[in-house]
DNA sequence: GAGTCGCGCCAAAGCGCTTTGAACACCCCC
DNA sequence: GGGGGTGTTCAAAGCGCTTTGGCGCGACTC
């Protein structure tokens, strides 16, 4: 059932028919009724591609992952990232188009997109200290908004973050004030920015203190649920044992937890673990209690958000626009932490 | 760039440019060398829904994620199962597409995937004991593959499972080995066939060895860490506690364990722990030595595997062609089991 | 009653590509 | 020298939709 059938069945103009679908004033109320019951009856909508290749519109938004070439990873932050996004997409009538592509041609991926025409705008996932996909994008003139920062890049960008920084400064005075002195961070690749300013929160708040900094208690690396047993071990098997640990995501602190007990260790007695929680769904940080003390923002709720944004920005362009969205990270106390053993 | 104006460029036909750029026979091959090399140059790429909509192929293929309805999670699984498909299409030249949907207006979206054509075939994502969507596709005539069977369903489709009573039967086996006769089953949602099938793989081992099954020991929930914990508590708790789990996801069991801990008893030694491993990436099951005795089966496989068979299917379609996969589980042995207590 | 206006509708062009059918040039063979 | 390939190119139709630019008609104005 295409346009032209569905007019020949109501004796109208294909004109007339998609004026009445589409909600078009030059058309009476009482054609439209009609149009859109019979429409609905016989099962028609819209061939998308013919109706992007007319409006020059995709009515699609591209979502590109980049698989860490070593790893081959998927985040597990992405899945609830886009079922976030996805929920405002089926909303606003938009598709969530998925690429996977390695680090090397990734600038041949976006100039392709671009000139494809399949989506309408992008959403950049995991930004880098310097990422050049921002200065590429803007120069392809694909609307974008990035899903973090990247600290390096100073030309204007619409984007979402939370404050990592803030909140890890947060976490790390909490330790201190509990009595912790040898903290040690546990965070993920610091290639990535949001690592970065997680390190810079975490430094600043030692530093004003005057609590030297160990390299020896840091670590970055893949967030991986072994990354946090093995390096747990590790740093309590070294000369200068930490007595908290500051955690960059839930799943390494689940690993970190299992090293803990697997010494005979108790969490929030004689090691303090704070972790960032970004309430994944199938990983709920306890009930009533958390498990873990944590700081704390919801990724499902920051898809959300940038795809209101990215749909604002996309359905009335205002050149020049780059909105942005700093969240603020809760700092919620769980049974993971405790004062600093003697 | 279009190709009007790449053929104008180059003083050859539109038609003539794109025989050469699609590998058309009835063109030189040195005026095929110099089209693809001015197309590179110019950065030229087809425009996709112009391409789709002469061809009539979408070159996309569609996932749709049904939110559950009380929980509106993303299975963790989800994320490496297109991790998978995702590099097979980008191999191929297909992008993909992603739709959320809540558990009503399913059948409608499938009506209007189908309309809109903007997708060429779809992936079905966790089916039901007697899943309708199949009947639905099949009427439709949209290709599609099943990750996962529906047991009622009895007419011929496509799909790819692994052998989930075979695996739950092993692992059931191996525990009864070990002299345990209290297991308990911590399954996913039974209304999902998987689980309907590892439940029915669990109470086949216990009635080959006429193990009663007790019902105070068998849960049906939807798979997260909390629900691990909570009902690991509840059923040690009980009157006449299990000496083993039998769970049906790694993140379920990893509340188990921290329930375990909790309580003092040590996994292996005093309670033993079997789980179903879906090698997520950032969830490895421990490096040299498994964590957990797991049924193994990489979902990202599967998701590769998926996306393989569904590439055939439509490049050459074979009318009646229902390809189908059955994958074995590994069963892999850890230190989360060890002999039954006393 | 002529002119004007707005309403409701339509024919046709155009979006960027593929593909059909044909044309043209060239060569070979009898 | 005419017939028949063969190899290379092209003009134009068509995919299903939106949108421009009318057109006819009844209602209103003066």
């Amino acid at each position: 059932m295409n346009l032209k059938e569905l007019a020949r069945h109501l004796k109208l103009s294909q004109t007339t028919v998609s004026r009445a679908l589409n909600g078009y004033p030059e058309v009476s109320e009482e054609t439209r009724k009609r149009v859109i019951a019979t429409a609905r009856q016989l099962n028609y909508s819209p061939n998308a591609r013919a109706k992007g290749l007319a409006t020059g519109r995709a009515m699609a938004i591209g979502h590109v992952i980049q698989l860490n070439s070593r790893h081959e990873m998927v985040n597990p932050v992405f899945g609830d990232f886009i079922a976030g996004a996805g929920e405002v997409y089926a909303d606003a009538g938009y598709d969530m188009v998925m690429s996977l592509v390695g680090a090397r041609g990734e600038e041949e991926l976006y100039r392709v997109i671009r000139a494809r025409g399949n989506v309408d705008a992008i959403v950049v996932h995991g930004p880098r200290m310097a990422d050049e996909r921002i200065a590429l994008l803007t120069d392809l003139g694909l609307p974008f908004v990035v899903h973090g920062r990247a600290s390096d890049v100073t030309a204007p960008y619409a984007w979402i973050d939370i404050n990592n920084g803030r909140a890890f400064k947060r976490a790390t005075d909490y330790l201190l004030d509990l009595g912790h002195r040898r903290i040690s961070l546990i965070n993920g690749l610091e290639t990535m920015d949001f690592a970065h300013r997680r390190r810079d929160g975490f430094l600043a708040a030692l530093a004003a203190r005057g609590v030297p900094p160990d390299d020896a208690l840091m670590r970055s690396e893949e967030m991986t649920e072994v990354y946090g047993y093995r390096v747990a071990h590790e740093m309590l098997d070294g000369p200068n044992p930490p007595t908290a640990f500051l955690v960059s995501s839930m799943i390494t602190a689940i690993g970190v937890r299992r090293a803990l007990s697997a010494r005979g260790l108790v969490m929030g007695r004689d090691v303090s673990v704070v972790t960032h929680d970004d309430v994944l769904s199938y990983l709920q940080n306890g009930t009533d209690v958390p498990i873990f003390t944590a700081t704390r923002s919801s990724v499902k709720m920051a898809g959300r958000l940038a795809a209101e944004m990215l749909i604002e920005m996309i359905s009335r362009p205002m050149p020049g626009d780059r909105p942005t969205r700093l969240l603020e990270a809760d700092l919620i106390v769980g049974s993971s932490t405790g004062p600093a053993p003697d």
